[in-house]
DNA sequence: GTGGTCTAGACCACA
DNA sequence: GTGGTCTAGACCACC
């Protein structure tokens, strides 16, 4: 699994990693059990402080997509599939694509675009739809 | 056209009013050549800051979408200025997708909730634009 | 509202302010809209590091006890009422009272002192049970 | 007596086995004169170290629910150590009610909860008795 | 003046 | 050797 940070970005770089790290889920680079790197490792690779390495694996955690113990490191946890689209995400979704739209983007080619990007998370994930 | 803000969100003031404004041009409430309201009139109505808001109104003259002078005020422009999604909007909506896929939800259901978001857009704009 | 850390104890500074600040919303000491010292000055306070204050207002945004925002501070929020006992929350309970009637306290002892307990919450909540 | 430990919790597992326990001398699964599996045999069970599991047995000692020694092994001892609830016990209870209130959990329906959990020991601990 | 981010480095708990 | 906690101090974003 590779992890990219630009630390000139304007996004906090804990979102970098915890965004990239969603990313690998979604698209199958990483599954139940897989282990992420040691904090301390992955912040040494980056040449940044641990803390900020801690601070995207902890907001993992809240979200319940990896669990944190001393012994067995970072671990992926199985997709909870216990609901559905939480209403903030509803919201970020509705401006996201309202941003398109007032671009003047027809609303057919954006929902292309979604489905583009969707297709490219289950084709990785399954190997099954080349 | 209605603009809320939250003053106690945890999303700047500044945000809230420049995605409702980009949500409004989507939805067809505002159209090319709409003005917005007033800087002043807009932070009085609030209770809030006017630096606040003219940031707000900066951010949209940045990305194209109106156009400020001193003596029209704030002019909604021609939508067409892009005809392609930027990279930009690409990755933001790919970890979008990614956080819905990532928790579990079919990639199915995450079209669907895309497409009826853009729905409602088109919707409203052919009900106020005849 | 007072607020007392240990800090020879065992259990994590962090840890100790949050939980006084959830007794304080349950006693009704700290209502919705409530506002709770700003970090720095909690920390100046007693003689730690902001970061340590910082965790534990973290945690309770987490929880949705209180919002978080760089103007109004920290604000306490409107107690939710969404759901009921979460299971986490019963296996702990179970564990507690487990631990009182295996050192031979009789259940009705044990169900009595926690009715004194949250007694002791309504009364200071709305004195009207004097 | 069934004990399972889940490696992979947040949880320490020299905490989980001293409350498991704990439970089953609260359910009566476990009675004064009862003896626990030697330290060696439960980790090997687990595939854990026996110092994790020696640490759970002195917790349970030190507690004054169990007694070890080299011949007998770890022997569950007589439950009325203490007549009153020690002052650590209220203070974690405190927290813990205070918890679930603060959420907006009515308190008759947390000391329904609590009700529950302490029936469901005596349930137990009157089959298993006679 | 508030909270948010990041750095640097210390010691501890768990296994 | 892992993550967890705490300290000390820097600069930034928002208002």
């Amino acid at each position: 699994m590779i992890i990219n940070v630009d630390l000139a970005a304007e996004v906090p770089i804990y979102q970098q990693i915890r965004d990239q790290v969603v990313e690998a889920i979604a698209h199958g680079t990483l599954t139940e059990g897989s282990t992420l790197p040691p904090i301390r490792t992955l912040a040494a690779d980056f040449g940044i402080n641990f803390h900020t390495v801690n601070k995207a694996y902890d907001l993992l955690r809240q979200e319940g997509l990896i669990r944190l113990s001393r012994k067995t490191g970072a671990v992926v946890t199985a997709a909870a599939t216990d609901q559905y689209l939480p209403s903030d995400w509803t919201a970020k979704a509705r401006t996201l694509l309202a941003e398109a739209v007032a671009r003047g983007i027809p609303a057919d080619d954006v929902l292309h675009a979604c489905r583009t990007l969707l297709d490219s998370f289950s084709a990785t994930q399954q190997e099954d739809k080349p």
